[in-house]
Parts: structure tokens; C-alpha cells; sequence
DNA sequence: TTTGGATATGCTTTATAAAGCATATCGATA
DNA sequence: TATCGATATGCTTTATAAAGCATATCCAAA
């Protein structure tokens, strides 16, 4: 009856603040999912073809407004050292995800109500 | 009894898209309103410390991807001539709020079952 | 106590999106 | 038909965030 033809959605960006700043978002944990895969910052930086300082600052970032540090930092040792995801990090990965999840959900049942 | 300390809280970005591309964002509904009230494109992004040539940019886009067109533009007249939204231009505003005000109670009522 | 590959960090270079500049064009009004 | 302040658009310059480079430091293991 009218002309509507464009097909539209909605696209969104979600993250998670600390009064101090930027919490954790897409980038970040996309970063720690690499640590947790690659076990060091350096080759985590690589695989996401990051370079090592933005992928540092981030670590040192997040950790500080952590209650607990996510990713811990090992210097040393038989590989010279590397890094590993704390259980902090693990969960922080999960609770992410699912609040990317839910809003998803969410943006999708709004978009059909959506009429423009 | 935990030692949570540090308070936390969820940020986001909602935008509307078209097949073609980017379509309604925070920053085109800033201009869109900037319009209405200043009734022109110039006056629009000096207002709000934009570019003239990305102000007109935006508007190009927004119209090419509308099923309406959002801002119609006034060459000529006592003024020289002007830009002024459209219908659809007013409900677009109107609509794009409604989302971001939806998603954003949703936001705050997940904030409060995330445990960090 | 040497080795190794990582972390840690200052400094320089580069990439690119945004701004800025210049100028042509538009057309209702008076 | 001259005027006016806007739209329209190519081209150049600038600002700045990201990348890149160089190098010092770390310390468990052998």
C-alpha cells in the first residue's frame, strides 16, 4: 500500500565502564580471547595483527580497573615468559558475551517494531 | 564479604542501517535537530563545530538511503535559501530517540545482574 | 651465570579521516 | 535581471591516533 522498501536493522556497540574509563568492549575482549589462545601478549598482538604497545596498554588498562587482574603477566621462565588469562579473565569473556547476547536479542525484537 | 569495590556500568552505541550502509546515528540526529533549528545546513554545523562539506555530506547520505527524504533543500529566496527537515525528517528523530531510550533502560536493568 | 623470548617504555614515523579553503552554482525575491 | 546567502564540490592542508622502531629490563630454567 505505501512505498516502503529499504530494509533496515539496527546495528549496535556495547561496553562496560569503571568510573575511572573504558572498561572492557569488543576490542578488548577479542584481545584476551588471543591471550588465552596464543599465551603471550606479543603473539596475541600479532594473530590480531595489533601492534605490541596498543595490545599492552590495553592489558595494563584493564587490569587496573579490574577488582582482579584478568590477564597475569609471567617474565622469565623457559619460553622467556609470556601471559595467561587469570580466572577474572575468563569470566570477564563470558559475562561479555553474554550481555552482547541479550542485547542482540533485544535490538532485533525492537527492529521489527520499527516502521521508518 | 567480597571485595567488591570498583562500580561499574554499561555504555553503548545504537545506530539504524540500510542495506547500502550507514543510516541513522547519534551524530546524524544531532545534525537533523540542528537543522530544524537553524534552518540551514551552514548554520547547522557551525553550531554544532562541524565541517560544512561533512554537515552536507551526511545530509547527501541520510537522503539517499531514506524511503523519504529527511531534509529538504531550499536553493534561492530572501535568504538565499535554506534547508528544512521533512516530515519524515521530524519522525525520524522521533523514532531514533524512542530506540535509544528502549535499549537504554534495558542497559541499566542488565547492569544491575552483572557481577564483576 | 648464561640463555631466551617475553615484558616494558620512550621516541619517531606514518596513515588517514577531518577540517579548511576556494569557487562555481542555484533561484525566489524585490 | 541583479542580489543574496545558501547549496554544491574539487582540492589542499592539518590534526592526531595508530603503528613502528629501538632498546632496556625481567627472571625461571638449565
Amino acid at each position: 500500500m505505501d512505498s516502503e522498501q529499504k530494509k533496515y536493522s539496527i546495528g549496535f556497540r556495547v561496553w562496560i565502564k569503571e568510573e575511572n574509563g573504558h572498561y572492557l568492549g569488543r576490542g578488548r575482549i577479542t584481545l584476551l580471547e588471543q591471550i588465552k589462545t596464543n599465551g603471550s601478549i606479543t603473539k596475541a598482538a600479532k594473530a590480531m595483527q595489533m601492534s605490541y604497545r596498543q595490545a599492552w596498554q590495553m592489558v595494563e588498562d584493564m587490569n587496573k580497573l579490574s577488582n582482579n587482574i584478568l590477564v597475569e603477566k609471567i617474565l622469565g621462565g623457559k619460553g622467556g615468559g609470556g601471559a595467561k588469562l587469570t580466572k577474572a579473565g575468563e569470566e570477564a569473556i563470558e559475562i561479555f558475551y553474554l550481555l552482547e547476547e541479550k542485547i542482540k536479542n533485544y535490538t532485533e525484537k525492537l527492529s521489527k517494531e520499527i516502521n521508518l
